[in-house]
RNA sequence: UGACCCAUGGUGUAAUUGGCAACACGUUAGAUUUUGGUUCUAAAGAGUCCAGGUUCGAAACCUGGUGGGUCAACCA
């Protein structure tokens, strides 16, 4: 009898956000042909970030869900501030990210000569003009958000005029800034954005795709939204920010449709990260200046310093998914970002031996010369990954942390008279160390082995409190480590207006560690390749990565419980 | 003396659209563990910004506050 209902509740669906809700309502009504198609618009004028992660995996995460199309689409309308080089990049990411919009690749630019033409409507029926004003008259005259603004002198001039004013500034009769064509809205209209907008200004740069053809170009607020109408998207998914410009947006589609067809603007919440920033005239900054060693400097909150991190796109979505769209401004703690990455990465990771600051152990009773392999898991938590094969030999490498000369409560791990588990191959006892009287630094230190204590063997099972991760010391690779943490060590340190951000720069925020002891299964690890080295953390191989010389980026580290406790 | 948007544990989101405020992260205990990881169990933590109103019943609806955000680029 309640078969039925155990199986609605367990199945029952997980909540969706307003905007899917939207959407779900739309399409039920049967607006737009009961179909959906959205767009995901950069600029082409840096690099993408986890923010735009977070409108990827709406836009085209929408669109897949209910049988539609997600457009690329660049919004290449100023050609001052694009560049080539960032498509390249943009592309990459989404691709990156896991997905695909086919061979819908368009560009605003594609628009350009129907864009023109639809000015020239607008113009024809007297609902735009030539301002021949300066800047700032123009910007004066607009008032301010609580007084109305002034209509211009030249708001009237016949459509002969303007028609005849716009051709020209297109040809490259007039200066940049000597004239622009405004929309006729509203002076007096409480939102800024209806005050007779600009719609094209004067640009004589040369553009990245159209050359030198064009010497007028749109603005924002008159290509973007007849785009979405001339690629007959049905939603039009944009950040709070653009709410202002709905009115606008709405405006300009009444004037240009011609039957039940239009697209819908919604906007929802941006994504912010604690101790980081999305500005990318900010991250620009760190770039230029050096305070990073690039857009994909695995500090960096961009897809590419994600990537180079060790982040999967997995993880990246899984994030997303998490934080959910709303309309409120919230501030999401990277702590979640990093709970997501440590989920996905303890499924695939495979398991490896590393030992970031080395100390050497020499076992005394295990003969000179010896030498054995011993079987490790690959992954706890997939059999399939099978196992491996680690040398093991007299003198072994373990972390300077796993040893300690006068150990506290509750210390698990080595120290005099105490036994550990060498994890996979024995138990040994700590029966004396060497120090260096000078610098107090333990230099060395002495142990015992049982040998029936082999794992596998009967005497294996013992119950020992620490278990350790170990490297020969004849067979161990060296490595580079970096270890990064938090670029900033304020949690919004772009929203502090007495300071610049840049005093809040993390000096911590990357420490490489050279001599880096790692078992020899890594020599022939390739950059990108992820791995657990046990018990320390999530590792990825950097670009910076050679047969000779290796170097792993800490993506995060393991959960530290011993180490919160001794905090 | 504006317009628009927003307000739920520490954080991010839910609440079948008016019916006992739930989940995740984080935190704290405990169990398991040849990773102080994972997994499992439990606990603490909000009575929904405030004040009125409608209603048998309000986190949700209405009114008024308060607080926050956005808008005055020939940027997107």
């Amino acid at each position: 009898m309640n078969d039925e209902n155990i199986k609605d509740r367990e199945e029952s669906k997980p909540s969706i956000s307003f905007i899917e809700q939207f959407i779900a309502e739309d399409l039920k009504a049967g607006k737009n042909g009961g179909k959906i198609v959205t767009r995901f618009p950069p600029e082409p004028n840096g690099y993408l970030h986890i923010g735009h992660a977070k409108a990827i995996c709406l836009d085209f995460g929408m669109a897949q869900k209910y049988g539609g199309k997600c457009n690329l689409r660049f919004d290449d309308t100023n050609p001052v501030k694009e560049e080539v080089e960032y498509i390249d990049s943009i592309k990459e990411d989404i691709h990156w990210l896991g997905f695909d919009w086919e061979n819908r690749e368009f560009y605003a630019s594609d628009y350009f000569g129907r864009l023109f033409e639809f000015a020239k409507a607008l113009i024809s029926r007297g609902l735009a003009y030539i301002d021949d004003q300066p800047a700032d008259v123009i910007s004066s005259q607009k008032g301010t958000p609580t007084q109305p603004g002034t209509e211009s002198p030249f708001r009237n001039r016949t459509v002969a005029e303007n028609l005849d004013l716009f051709e020209r500034m297109n040809k490259g009769e007039f200066d940049e800034g000597s004239r622009v064509l405004r929309a006729k809205v509203d002076m007096t209209s409480p939102n800024m954005h209806m005050r007779d907008p600009i719609i094209y200004r004067i640009i004589k740069s040369a553009h990245h795709r159209t050359g030198n053809e064009w010497n007028v170009y749109p603005m924002y607020d008159f290509a973007h939204g007849q785009s979405d109408y001339f690629e007959g998207i049905t939603h039009s998914l944009c950040t709070l920010e653009f709410e202002v410009h709905r009115p606008l947006y709405d405006w300009f589609i009444d004037q240009l449709k011609n039957d039940d067809y239009r697209p819908r603007q919604i906007e929802f919440n941006r994504l912010n990260l604690t101790y980081t920033m999305m500005s990318k005239r900010k991250l620009l900054e760190l770039v230029r200046e050096g305070k990073v060693a690039g857009w994909d400097d695995p500090r960096m909150p961009t897809l590419c310093g994600l990537r180079r991190r060790g982040y999967t796109p997995e993880s990246v979505r899984k994030f997303v998914d998490l934080i959910g769209y709303t309309k409120v401004e919230a501030i999401n703690d990277v702590s979640l970002l990093e709970h997501a990455v440590r989920e996905d990465l303890n499924i695939r990771a495979p398991r490896v031996f590393g030992v970031l600051n080395p100390l050497k152990v020499l076992i005394s009773n295990y003969p000179v010369g010896k030498y054995e392999e011993v079987e490790l898991v690959n992954n706890p938590e997939d059999e399939s990954h099978g196992t491996r094969l680690v040398p093991f030999c007299r003198e072994i490498f373990i972390e300077q942390d796993d040893f300690m000369e006068v150990p506290p409560h509750k210390y698990f791990r080595l120290a005099p008279g105490m036994e550990v588990r060498l994890k996979g191959a024995y138990i040994i006892k700590c029966d004396g160390f060497k120090k260096n009287e000078d610098t107090g630094e333990i230099e060395e230190v002495y142990c015992t082995y049982d040998e029936a204590t082999r794992s596998g063997g009967e005497a294996s099972n013992r119950k020992v409190k620490g278990t350790l991760h170990w490297v020969s010391a004849i067979q161990a690779v060296d490595a580079e480590v970096r270890l990064y943490d938090r670029l900033f060590d304020h949690e919004d340190p772009s929203g502090q207006k007495e300071d610049d951000y840049r005093s809040f720069l993390n000096p911590e925020s990357l420490k490489v560690l050279t001599g880096c002891k790692v078992e020899p299964s890594l020599a022939s690890a390739v950059p990108l390749e992820k791995f657990q080295f046990q018990r320390l953390g999530y590792f990825c191989v950097d670009y910076d990565s050679t047969p000779e010389k290796l170097v792993f980026n800490r993506t995060v580290s393991l959960k530290d419980t011993w180490g919160k406790i001794n905090k």
